[in-house]
DNA sequence: CAGCATCCTGCGTGATACTG
DNA sequence: CAGTATCACGCAGGATGCTG
């Protein structure tokens, strides 16, 4: 390996990570996905179930985290044909291989932060 | 599947996992202190290298952060008497539990990120 | 159905200065 | 040394309304 380079310019490997997912939902996507393509609206719907039944998610905002996925490289945007739209969403290898990541942070997250039970949660 | 409990009420894991480890240098802080207990100094000098040697990290994020980890219990704070002011800071048993899921991220993020060679990058 | 255009707001992040 | 206080700003993210 060598990896020797004393050169840690360029952002790290954690900051280039946080960059690429910063948004709400695109973690939340990228795991939707790892059972098939999916659509629009059915990534739209999908998101709404797990969370809170807060608010639904913007279109201006779901599109933005697609395209910002997309462009990452993570996923992969088809377009079939047209009227009526159908456009499916699908990771790419690259997303593929982000699954296990997204899987461990599940992992860690239900074990831990699942039950917050007696810690001071008083955020909230 | 026996997926059982149907209640995915409360923000999903990985929503969590977000909302804990939003902030720059939250992870990074994370991953520099799995070596042990390190000063706030050195942390922040830590910050430092890495990354592009920009900005230096302002008292009031580094401070805001630290806290908000130690709130989130993945670290814990050791403040040694007085004068002059010591304080260490070093994971707990949870954050301790954290680090793989961050060595896989950084794991994934050299991997994928480092290198980002042919792909379009026009970002930036 | 799958978006885009415009406006608005909160908060994360940085700069600067001060303290025990 | 290890913070806190105050000011300021950019941008993520929600609300609405429109379109091909």
């Amino acid at each position: 390996m060598a990896k020797a380079r004393a050169a840690p310019l360029r952002t790290c490997p954690v900051a280039a990570f946080q960059k690429m997912i910063s948004g709400k939902y695109k973690l939340r996507i990228v795991w939707d996905l790892k059972d098939g393509p999916r659509r629009y609206g059915e990534i739209r719907s999908g998101l709404l179930r797990g969370t809170a039944g807060s608010s639904e998610i913007t279109p201006r905002v779901l599109s933005r985290e697609l395209k910002a996925l997309t462009e990452s490289g993570l996923i992969d945007r088809k377009d079939f044909g047209e009227v009526p739209p159908k456009v499916e969403y699908r990771l790419t290898r690259k997303g593929k291989s982000f699954v296990p990541v997204v899987a461990a942070i599940r992992e860690w997250g239900e074990r831990h932060l699942g039950e917050p039970a007696a810690l001071a949660d008083a955020a909230e």
